[in-house]
DNA sequence: CCGGACATAGAAGATATGTTCCATTTTGCG
DNA sequence: CGCAAAATGGAACATATCTTCTATGTCCGG
């Protein structure tokens, strides 16, 4: 047996399942071109459906995984689970035994929450649906205005977005409830309010979304999950899961998807204009 | 129980869960949320990391797959662990569809805006100075006072900043320069000014910070080079530098800073609170 | 052609996991 | 305020799954 110890990542593994292929036995050598061809599958299987989808029996993939240096296909298993789930299972209880243990240095919180600001924009990228975004982008490029409101957590992606159509010669208006001023009649209908709110939901934030909707505008909500109260408000609902910490999450795919929207607005808007003079 | 039989896809089964969870009793409205944010972790874990997850016990959430109309866990894991395979076009190939099709699609936008942001998280973890940060953190969690300042695009960063000290009963003023009111005033010795500005540089931003430093304020620089104006003013200069796509960044890297910035000296005050008592 | 070493298959045993049941607590209603 | 119904927590139970072991088969070298 391979005097190395286990593979501690997928990639790793996988290496290591080309580098040895060529020197095993006939069943074990099945496992591995079963395994580099499917690696997928290794996650949410059985070993008997694994070894019945390499065609050998349920010992054979056993010392498979022996081979590979792991006690067993439970660990083996558990590598490629970790790597689907994308470490934020625990991400909350990781920054959690920093905080306590006190040694926690502040690179090693600022590299924590770099690596899930990394993770979430991964996950954006892999889970947004691009029909919705079109159709966020096409409502709120027909709008005549665009309101925009988020409180709270949200308020600072709410006034990146002002900034940002501002930028772009977007017409908008950022609901800030300043003094607890009221705003919400300023919507009409052939508007489009942009609504941004995350757990716990800031109840300001769905009425304004609700009476927006009310009066006849297009509501487009960037929220965290598909739970959120904005849901019956809107079709176009654009979901962002970032990997938070108790109150705290870096919105790094929250800002990119927001800096994504101006910017295709914009450029919507532009074509338009051009396209009839 | 629900009469009407077991969900057939994941989407099928994440409406039924919305449809259901507000009339549902608490611990199970628990598990019901967990698993509409979570839908992922589902194929991957077992009962028990799932319940624990939600914050209930096993029994609670067995109960809740039977009201969705399953017989149990195993079933309703199945049906994620089958519809696994199917999205598992990885991150790098999404990616790469996404700005295959078509140049100027939204899609294509949104994927470069992530790629630009992950580029800027990597650059940042790789090269802020650790001792700056932990002088930085040291200033801050020492002041008795919190003044944060940022105009335009850095706004949002120091609204999140606000937002997040807040939470962490840290005591904070965010100068937002509304009405045009000047509060320079209210920095006094003792206290520490955050300060963010990128190119170009807002000058109202850069004379906060250089009144905060006459008054006696330490004060800390968030800016985008060793050329920003603020450097003259404070040796406390967190360097970031932001992929820019045009005229805009996404400020993933900055808000990964910050949210790291506050922790820290949220945590560094309550050790210094428990430890001089 | 024979003997030994390795590979394999199948079954038996150990463990982890899902599931159910019941006592206790909480909630809602008269 | 008291009762009944529902919800909850915890532990006992059943089972699916992993793992190990051994008899059998196969290959290679002498």
């Amino acid at each position: 047996m391979d005097a190395r110890s286990a593979p501690a990542s997928v990639e790793e593994l996988l290496d290591r399942v080309l580098e040895v292929s060529d020197g095993l036995p006939k069943r074990l050598k099945q496992c591995a071109d079963y395994v580099a061809a499917n690696p997928d599958r290794v996650a949410v299987s059985t070993v008997a459906e694994m070894s019945e989808g390499a065609g050998v029996q349920p010992s054979a993939f056993m010392r498979f995984c022996q081979v590979l240096g792991f006690s067993g296909f439970s660990q083996m298993q558990r590598l490629f689970r970790d790597s689907y789930a994308q470490n934020w299972p625990d991400y909350a209880t990781r920054l959690e035994k920093l905080r306590e243990s006190g040694a926690g240095s502040p690179s090693a919180l600022l590299a924590e929450f770099v690596e899930a600001g990394r993770l979430s924009l991964e996950n954006l990228a892999k889970t947004l649906d691009p029909r919705t975004l079109d159709a966020a982008i096409k409502a709120l490029s027909e709008a005549n205005m665009v309101h925009i409101v988020g409180m709270r957590r949200a308020f600072s992606v709410a006034s990146y977005l002002a900034y940002a159509f501002e930028k772009m010669n977007v017409p908008t208006m950022l609901h800030d409830s300043v003094g607890k001023l009221d705003s919400r009649h300023a919507i009409r209908a052939g508007d489009a309010v942009i609504a941004i709110t995350f757990a716990p939901y800031s109840p300001e934030t769905v009425a304004l979304a609700e009476a927006g909707s009310r009066a006849g505008a297009k509501v487009v909500a960037i929220t965290d999950s598909l739970a959120s109260p904005l849901r019956p408000v809107t079709p176009l609902l654009l979901t962002v899961s970032e990997a938070d910490f108790g109150d705290f999450r870096s919105l790094s795919a929250t800002l990119s998807l927001a800096v994504a929207l101006v910017v295709a607005v914009g450029t919507a808007n532009r074509a338009r204009k051009n396209g009839i003079p």
